[in-house]
DNA sequence: TAATTTGCCTAACGTTCGTTAGGTAATTTA
DNA sequence: TAAATTACCTAACGAACGTTAGGCAAATTA
């Protein structure tokens, strides 16, 4: 079961960033390190990339990109609210999960690029919770989602979508299907028992 | 409107760090960069602190047992399950945005902390986290909360409350009991417009 | 008023950092 | 097979880092 693929070298490099710029954040992992993980010398690396700053941005955008790669797919695909919203929510899970260093450097580290990427990265950011956004007014023209501040019921989705990094472990006994199941239930209905009908 | 209460260099040194360390990260704010927001040379900070890991720590703890004082007054006060969690909510959303700089490094940058303090402070925050599901618990019991999963819940609950950091402005317009009250509506009963009877 | 403490200073330490220069084998291309 | 390219190396650069040593004037205490 595994990934034959051959990958360069420069995707090494990058891999490995992911997961040391994860595991010491990116200002602690240092090229030194990473040049040991693959076991070549520091200086090897600049025959591959041009600096470290390149190495977190590459990381960065490159979740930015399929993310917001998703939220377009759905929005294109799907006509109902809800299927949308939960196709989104399968997708960010499947995306998060599927390469959890890539994701919590995306999500924890990017705050160190330098700009102008920085800007650019932000917009991207926010670009992605705007497709979610369109998916929050699509329910309420459909009469099935209730969201009186759209903005800010976007970040509290997106949060729990995103706190997925801190606590789930591939080895666990939650498969990422099965939690974009549980948060789309959550996100859809809350904590309050259903069966009383609400107030 | 002024706070007028008179604090000691040591204070002011935390409140610094606080600042940088949340703006620019823990290894990127360096101890020159405190010691000048201070009118001060680095060397002379050492008269009031032992090193910059302390600082951290400070500042990690310090936030660790006010929230944890918190969740223990709610479960120890309130019998109604609803009402415990609509004040353990209201607490934690008025200790975030009333020290968003310290609030940002508990949240953030405690994964600096050097062991054993890392493990300790892991260790409240698990503590935290079981105040919010005994909170679950009851409400089960009370027949007023539905939620399989409780750990996973309390984790999807306090992305929500632990978001607000990145986003809350103080000059913004949504006050803070606002936010409470919008997250609390949101965590009881989701996205599905209410007045139908769920499925 | 004499003694002590406080809060800062300058200078420097050893270390680590990202990165560059220049070279050298092995591989690939012409 | 000759030429060019690739992928690494050693050595070193200047800068920045946390921290220590030792000193000195002002404030506090005895």
């Amino acid at each position: 079961m595994e990934n034959n693929t051959i990958i360069s070298r420069k995707e090494q490099i990058i891999q490995t960033a992911e997961k040391l710029f994860r595991e010491k954040g990116y200002e602690a992992a240092s090229m030194r390190d990473i040049a040991a993980e693959l076991g070549i010398e520091a200086a090897s690396l600049y025959s591959h990339i041009r600096s470290k700053d390149e190495l977190l941005e590459t990381i960065c955008f490159r979740m930015a990109d399929e993310l917001i790669k998703a939220i377009d797919e759905v929005n294109d695909l799907y006509f109902n609210a809800e299927e949308k919203l939960r196709m989104a929510i399968q997708n960010h899970v499947n995306i998060v999960t599927g390469d959890l260093d890539a994701s919590s450097v995306f999500l924890r580290e990017w705050r160190r690029l330098p700009n102008p990427k920085l800007k650019e990265f932000i917009a991207l950011r926010h670009k992605y919770e705007e497709g979610f956004k369109q998916i929050l007014q699509n329910g309420e023209n459909e009469n099935v989602f209730e969201a009186p501040d759209k903005k800010f019921a976007v970040l509290t989705i997106l949060s729990a979508l995103n706190w997925i990094i801190e606590w789930y472990n591939p080895k666990g006994n939650m498969a990422p299907d099965e939690i974009a199941e549980h948060l789309t239930e959550f996100i859809l209905t809350g904590l309050r028992v259903k069966s009383i009908v609400n107030r």
